[in-house]
DNA sequence: CGTTATGTAACCGGAACGGTTGCATATGAC
DNA sequence: GTCATATGCAACCGTTCCGGTTACATAACG
């Protein structure tokens, strides 16, 4: 949801002083409660990616330049480092070294399979999402232009 | 859990028609029931990783080589194409051009960032996971061995 | 036949998440 | 000032998921 709603403010430009779009609309294309949208939005806000402005003609607009907005940031906003496997909560048996042995070479593990996915999403920009959003929206023509 | 327990048994090392290890072992290590280990277990077994035998003298023990079960069989056999992040349920709206595209471009990232995930985890076989673990349960000794 | 162990269904409790309502707050137009 | 608009946020509901637990059937060994 938060990259829908990213990907729809890069589409629509406008940053800075601009009118925005309201939750609503946003909610509108994601089919979902514009609270729902809100609270994504808030996420996205802490974290420095979205400016919002309340009341009359208020709404949300980018915080920085398309191309200074990444996928991996979006994931670090929202997800706030949520683990990609999770160790069993109770932990393993302190007295059973397999058990300790197995918890500590997970987390290794995880820690490198995370920095390969953040890698990843790090290289999508908005700017780059929005050229590939335009491409599949417009599939023919854009040969020409 | 999963990981937990195929640790246990590579490091056991039993294979074909040794003893084994009962749930109720590996329940102890993991701090668990029983129940879900089993649970785990026929998971496992369904996905052609490990043979478990019934009633007296039975328990689990790996059905092929440590050299030739991966973290990524134990992936695919645990969490069965769970999505590595999952689009919105209800979809977006048809009638909106952006939606769309949004839906289709992160289907195919997430494709790419989960194929990243699997080549990371099908690096680590059984028999690597048991000496990494050896060598967290003997830290000194084994250059010597 | 009794003991041991897996296989599986059923149910419970808590956590997480989206959906919804309600209300406070801020902003712009009149 | 007043009203319409829009976000911020708390509270609550229903669903879903998952681990934990009990209960019982089944199978193997002595």
């Amino acid at each position: 949801m938060a990259v829908h709603a990213l990907g729809m403010l890069a589409c629509q430009g406008a940053r800075g002083a601009g009118p925005g779009l309201t939750s609503a609309t946003i909610a509108g294309s994601v089919r979902t409660n514009p609270v729902v949208i809100r609270r994504v939005l808030a996420d996205l806000r802490r974290a420095g990616l979205v400016t919002t402005r309340r009341g009359a003609g208020g709404g949300v607009v980018l915080a920085r330049a398309p191309s200074r907005i990444t996928l991996r940031c979006v994931w670090d906003a929202v997800d706030a480092g949520e683990p990609l496997f999770a160790p069993h909560p109770a932990g393993p048996d302190p007295g059973c070294p397999t058990g300790r042995a197995v918890a500590g070479y997970l987390a290794g593990l995880r820690g490198r399979a995370e920095a390969l996915v953040r890698a990843e999403l790090g290289k999508v920009t908005l700017a780059r999402l929005q050229r590939e959003l335009s491409r599949r929206i417009h599939p023919q023509g854009d040969h020409r232009a």
